[in-house]
DNA sequence: AGCATATGTTGACGCTGTCAAGATAACAAA
DNA sequence: TTTGTTATCTTGACAGCGTCAACATATGCT
């Protein structure tokens, strides 16, 4: 018995201490987040979920918050990984790069509204709340967004006569607004989507001066 | 008595049924809005504020969310008439009076960012929860940007091949994500508003084609 | 004057987050 | 192996929330 469980020491264990409730309870509650909304993820009904007391959880995180910032906190990563995958498509030319990350941008905040909305929302920034982890991931995230901007500067797909802080504020700004009219139910209509994101990519970009010109 | 009563019927009842709750209420409430945010804004505190009864709200209010209506209305109503006092300046150029609506929408964001929350977020829209006197003020003002964006074009102001529902959306949409942003905690720096305001400007308005030229 | 209606109050229910205290299993040291 | 420490999980409890039901009272119409 002791050689058995030593090899699987975090597997197949039926009804005693859990073995592993903190991955058990994120999991869960990024599944609990998806179909309720973060007003509607509740302690009580995750722990219940999962089939634990209603404390259990507080063993794992300190409160509600430090739950939320943790799911927060596999967002941005999980956020980070495409927008790479976009940025490393090196066959494609830089509009249509960008045209593409805008539209990635989107659709990642339409794909999982309320994931987004607690990325990106005010129940945590706003009260200050983010954990050191979460700000670790995030911060990077957003500085992110700067030094492309900068480069898509240099490349004259973007003005280059306007501060890179503030451009990228400002297209940043226009992404999470769109994004935020979209899954905060102002835009009803996600078949206009496409066209939105077109339309903004075409009014932030100019045209890239030819190199045999 | 009688006589007097007749004259001043809703004034000055110190004790008995209040004569105006309804009124006092929503101006507590904007109060309480202010400084707690939707979701620290009780019907409970409200009450105890206001001196009444827990219950007693729910004579004039169905329930919390037709209480957050009421609210967003007179918040879109105020709203407007800001809006119409830039649009009515003459004297300013279409550049400059585009660039003050701008600022004009960001600081009232700005200025009040819980209203602003309550009247633009997901609370109200994203459950289809809005009273139909609230979508009769709202949704005229949601179309105004859509005339107004039209105005713009023909002015020359912005670029006329883009669509003009589109483009009324994504500028509309900047200045909602940049006023997220902001109330959202996203942004701490509100010093930056400014150069933000005319980044954005600029970037949505071309060189006017002068008369004379 | 009397009745119907509008308005305000008290009591109660279920939900929430969270703390305190007690129980149990895992682990480390003897 | 035994013992004690620690991590984890449970039950009990509390205050706050929105809201419904039942009851009380003032207003206003007939």
């Amino acid at each position: 018995m002791s050689h058995q469980a030593e090899l699987k020491p975090k597997q197949n264990k039926p009804n005693y201490h859990h073995g592993d409730l903190r991955s058990t309870l994120l999991s869960a509650a990024n599944v609990l987040l998806k179909e309720m909304g973060i007003e509607g993820l509740s302690l009580r009904k995750l722990a219940d979920k999962v089939g634990v007391s209603r404390t259990a959880p507080y063993h794992h995180f300190k409160d509600k918050n430090q739950l939320l910032c943790a799911i927060a906190e596999q967002g941005f990563v999980h956020w980070q990984q495409d927008a790479e995958f976009i940025f490393n498509q090196t066959k494609l030319l830089p509009k249509e790069k960008y045209r593409q990350f805008f539209h990635g941008y989107i659709s990642y905040a339409a794909d999982n509204p309320e994931l987004y909305d607690l990325m990106f929302g005010r129940t945590i920034w706003k009260q200050n709340s983010a954990t050191n982890e979460l700000r670790d991931v995030a911060y990077p995230s957003f500085h992110h967004q700067v030094e492309m901007t900068k480069k898509w500067q240099e490349q004259g797909l973007m003005p280059s006569d306007e501060d890179t802080l503030r451009l990228s504020q400002v297209t940043w700004g226009t992404m999470h607004g769109i994004a935020r009219l979209l899954i905060d139910g102002i835009y009803a209509d996600r078949s206009h989507i496409d066209e939105m994101c077109d339309c903004a990519v075409n009014l932030f970009t100019q045209q890239i001066i030819q190199a045999e010109k």
